[in-house]
DNA sequence: ATATGTGCAAATCTTTTGCAAATTC
DNA sequence: GAATTTGCAAAAGATTTGCACATAT
């Protein structure tokens, strides 16, 4: 495939330290706060790298009695009411779905399949195109989702091109 | 989950008429043209409707003796040599990838919530916004994947908003 | 009481892998 | 003949589901 090192792949997660509580949020809805569900929401506020559903129960796991079917369903109900962004960082490490909270700050994500780094970034041209195409389209946009793949600067001063998106 | 109505969903892919064959280009990336591979990227090829692993095995199946792994083996080989993209479509029916042929004609992807509909469109935004992010990041694009996901404008109209990304 | 949420185990769905046979160079 | 490709069957990985019990309204 291609050459990721995965022991030394991260996926470090922007953190908006003024964001609204997504347990506010999720009540604001009428939905049920329940104990699994705070700490879950709590979880992927706090962390400091995607987590997919595998490592948000490990994370849960430390603090409660939870099984992976909690995890799948909360997380359903989490895109349903669109508190949280589904990614899959160009497949990088496998099939596995990695989840962050949605904070307003419109941004994407850079994948480099050399080194497996993940970087967040954000343009006002993410913005215009956004606006552009619901405009153009009538299209009412919920949700964007762009992932670029290709080698960060380090690696492409290094690398081999040669080989496409994993 | 989201009221898509599964069995009227369908993903039209636009086909671009003059685009160089798929096999003529993985040949000439050295690559040996067996038969299967040579039915599988015929079939990508004149798909009507973006495929996904299951759909390309059924599809190849109705012409010649041929087992998944082939598929899997093969769709591997054609990411590697990026020859095709890897699409979810806002997993608007399920954890399985689509995958279409990178044709050179830039296009992204809107997904409607409400019938299921997958619009192709591409916008010069688009080709700025990626053009902007490489210079500014030095990151070396290989691909980039956007897909949208919100309301028709056909179903914005009746449509009920409260429901979010699948 | 009634509705909603959860754990558990099993099932399902998608993708990957080991290996022997077949094909190609 | 050596290297690559394939089918088959089994395995692995990720997600979903049925059901009984627990929790909340």
């Amino acid at each position: 495939m291609v050459s990721v090192n995965a022991t030394q792949a991260h996926y470090p997660r922007t953190r908006n330290a003024t964001r609204e509580r997504l347990s506010e949020r999720l009540a604001a809805r009428g939905v049920r706060l329940t104990p699994r569900r705070r700490a879950l929401l709590e979880i992927l506020e706090e962390a400091n790298r995607h987590l997919d559903a595998a490592g948000l129960l490990a994370a849960a796991k430390q603090r409660m009695r939870i099984d992976r079917a909690t995890v799948y369903r909360t997380l359903d109900l989490l895109k349903k009411e669109g508190l949280v962004d589904e990614l899959d960082l160009m497949h990088l490490r496998g099939e596995m779905h990695y989840y962050e909270p949605r904070t307003g700050d419109e941004h994407f994500h850079l994948a480099c399949f050399g080194c497996g780094r993940i970087e967040e970034i954000s343009t006002p041209l993410f913005e215009q195109l956004k606006l552009s195409v619901g405009r153009q389209k009538g299209f009412a946009i919920q949700t964007a989702r762009l992932e670029i793949g290709g080698y960060c600067s380090d690696c492409a001063a290094k690398a081999n091109h040669q080989s496409h998106a994993p």
